[in-house]
RNA sequence: CGGCGUGUGGCUCAGCUUGGUAGAGCGUUGCGUUCGGGACGCAGAAGCCGCAGGUUCAAAUCCUGUCACGCCGACCA
């Protein structure tokens, strides 16, 4: 391929709507190009870059017996209706009615697709486990598209299904699936990805993890421990604290007049932000009871945990002065019986709380749940904090990082194949729902994710299994004739030794050139140029700037060959197998 | 869905406060000089100033509405 030819345009500036870097140089590169919001064409660089992930995410998973299918992007609505999901999932589901009125929508995951696939097929005992998987486009209608490939609407995903009919089987297989969602990972040429345990959300289902490449630009927070390898998504971290419990003081009832922050009761009682009590008030819908949380005034609530405790969609709630609830002044003691309320661990073994009052201008001290409450449950609702216990090892050595979320896997259970009903026979003749597991990669998001993590400032350092080419050779001064005819073998000799080479022989000035090698990020460069010539020697570097030397004309093919053999070779020597 | 912000050639932006013939740089087309990190000169093409109403002799500029996009939050396999 010539870069002359090469169809997508390159420049110099910042398009101004870019926040990350991954996103600005990818645009900047003629990459991909913005089409709606969240939505996106891939330019053939990039296109070559997903297509050789997409590759090797297909030999990993043919390597553990999948079987690749492919579902359709619309999907009649019965399907999703059968499931539950056509009414539970929000407006992330695109609807909408065909010609005849009927409803579909676009498919935004193929758990249904997956069942009904396999259904017939499956009824007997004897056809288990099994595995099929798709690389498809899907569309999920997302409140807030940002950060260019990172977080769009239409995108391309692996996902993939695995059927048995235990659970043991599941779970041998579930490790499996684990270990090559870390092979693909290790082999695209970024093992700084992280597997964290994470919540389910509205898969269904008990264990799941996420496969997380750390960054600060990452929209995910992670729970990491310094001592154990303990790692968990921030939203199903157990939040594990300790309080020394003083002696309790007698129950007394203040006045605590327009303070209706924790920060202006404890600055204005002078007491311990660490002994006071902090309400967060939810409604599932905007006429049903008030939902409460109360957590240590210095803890934050984790609307996570707080949802699956609740066991449905909550959203925070506005209080008028019409309610059973005193917005500022929200207590334990005291509180209304027309709403729900919720205690923390953060708030176990005070002996001396100060809280709200449910009354305008007032709040208790000396509060000790355990003594002027009946029935005391503690449910863990917060989010972890930086340096906090750690729930695996209990040391206090837990830190906070971003991720970009890369990949999942699911245990699903039976959610589906029940509501669907998938049954299948076993070897006594009783029937049985047969148990599901689930596993995604985003495609264009881990690309994006790669360049983010492996770029400088003047473009993406792709690794050489997903590079859009393999060598990049630059003519210098391509109006030269030796140089020319050099660079011209150089290319012929290379592609036809199997060697993915891009080759700019435009009459650019060198600075032109230089920075479009860059932008495009072809981890090995041959500069061919008069000068070099005179010492009939061209210029290898590669584009992390590790190596940079001068090669002799007629040993540059060979040299090259063997370069790329090592570059691969760095990456296998992060890659494990199977155990 | 809430808060803030922005819409002017392909890109980055100025002009708007104080209404009066639409600008610059990059890119692009042609010619010439250059040639190891986004060169220079000359000549050219390209914009109903997001859209719709209103005020006015006159609107990119003022007013109203609307749409789109971005950021923060909410939400999210």
């Amino acid at each position: 391929m010539k870069v002359a030819n090469l169809v997508g345009q390159r420049f110099k500036e910042k398009p101004s709507d870019c926040v990350i870097d991954s996103h600005a140089l990818m645009v900047r590169g003629g990459f991909m190009k913005y089409v709606g919001n969240g939505i996106y064409s891939e330019f053939p660089v990039l296109r070559r870059i997903t297509a050789k992930i997409e590759n090797i995410i297909r030999k990993e998973m043919d390597a553990i017996d999948g079987q690749e299918v492919l579902f359709p992007v619309v999907l009649p609505a019965v399907l999703w209706e059968e499931s539950g999901r056509y009414e539970s999932i929000g407006n992330e589901l695109v609807r909408f009615k065909d010609r005849n009125g009927s409803n579909h929508v676009l498919g935004m995951t193929h758990e249904e697709a997956a069942v009904q696939l396999v259904r017939e097929y499956a009824q007997s005992y004897t056809k288990y486990p099994f595995m099929i998987y798709q690389i498809q486009r899907k569309f999920r209608d997302e409140a807030r598209p940002r950060a260019g490939m990172i977080r769009v609407r239409e995108f391309t995903m692996k996902d993939a299904y695995s059927f048995h009919t235990s659970q043991e089987d599941l779970d041998r297989y579930y490790k499996i699936c684990f270990q090559a969602y870390n092979r693909i990972f290790q082999k695209v040429g970024v093992p700084e990805v992280v597997t964290v345990k994470s919540d389910s959300g509205i898969m269904g289902g008990s264990v799941s993890h996420e496969y997380m490449l750390l960054t600060p630009v990452g929209e995910d927070s992670i729970v990491i421990c310094n001592e154990c390898d303990y790692s968990s998504n921030m939203e199903a971290a157990e939040n594990i604290v300790e309080n020394t419990k003083a002696d309790s003081d007698k129950l007394l009832c203040v006045e605590t007049p327009n303070c209706k922050t924790i920060e202006d009761v404890c600055a204005f009682l002078k007491s311990d932000v660490k002994t006071s009590c902090k309400a967060v008030v939810y409604q599932k819908n905007i006429d049903d009871k008030f939902v409460v949380a109360f957590v240590r005034g210095d803890y934050e609530v984790n609307e996570t945990k707080l949802r699956n405790l609740v066991g449905g969609e909550i959203h925070t709630a506005e209080i008028t002065a019409d309610d059973c609830l005193v917005a500022g002044y929200i207590g334990p003691y005291g509180i209304s019986n027309e709403v729900e309320f919720y205690i923390d661990v953060s708030l176990k073994g005070i002996g001396n709380i100060v809280a709200g009052a449910n009354k305008e201008g007032y709040h208790y001290t000396g509060l000790d749940l355990e003594r002027d409450l009946e029935n005391v449950n503690y449910v863990d609702i917060s989010k972890i904090k930086e340096g906090g216990i750690c729930p695996c090892c209990k040391k206090s050595a837990i830190t906070i990082k971003r991720g970009i979320e890369v990949g999942n896997i699911f245990q699903l259970g039976t959610k589906y194949t029940e509501t669907m009903n998938m049954q299948y026979t076993d070897e006594n003749g009783e029937s049985h729902y047969p148990i599901m597991g689930c596993y995604g990669i985003g495609v264009g998001r881990l690309a994006a994710s790669v360049c983010e993590v492996h770029h400088d400032e003047y473009g993406p350092i792709w690794p050489i299994s997903i590079a859009p080419w393999e060598v990049q050779i630059c003519c210098l001064r391509a109006d030269d004739e030796d140089t020319k005819q050099v660079a011209d073998k150089l290319y012929k000799d290379l592609t036809d030794i199997g060697i993915e080479a891009l080759y700019d022989d435009r009459q650019v000035r060198p600075g032109v050139m230089f920075s479009d090698a860059d932008l495009i990020g072809v981890p090995i460069r041959v500069i061919i140029s008069p000068r070099n010539l005179k010492e009939s020697s061209v210029e290898i570097t590669t584009r992390d700037k590790s190596i940079k030397t001068m090669v002799s004309v007629e040993e540059a093919a060979e040299y090259i060959k063997n370069l790329r053999l090592k570059l691969f070779a760095d990456i296998e020597s992060h890659v494990q197998d199977y155990k």
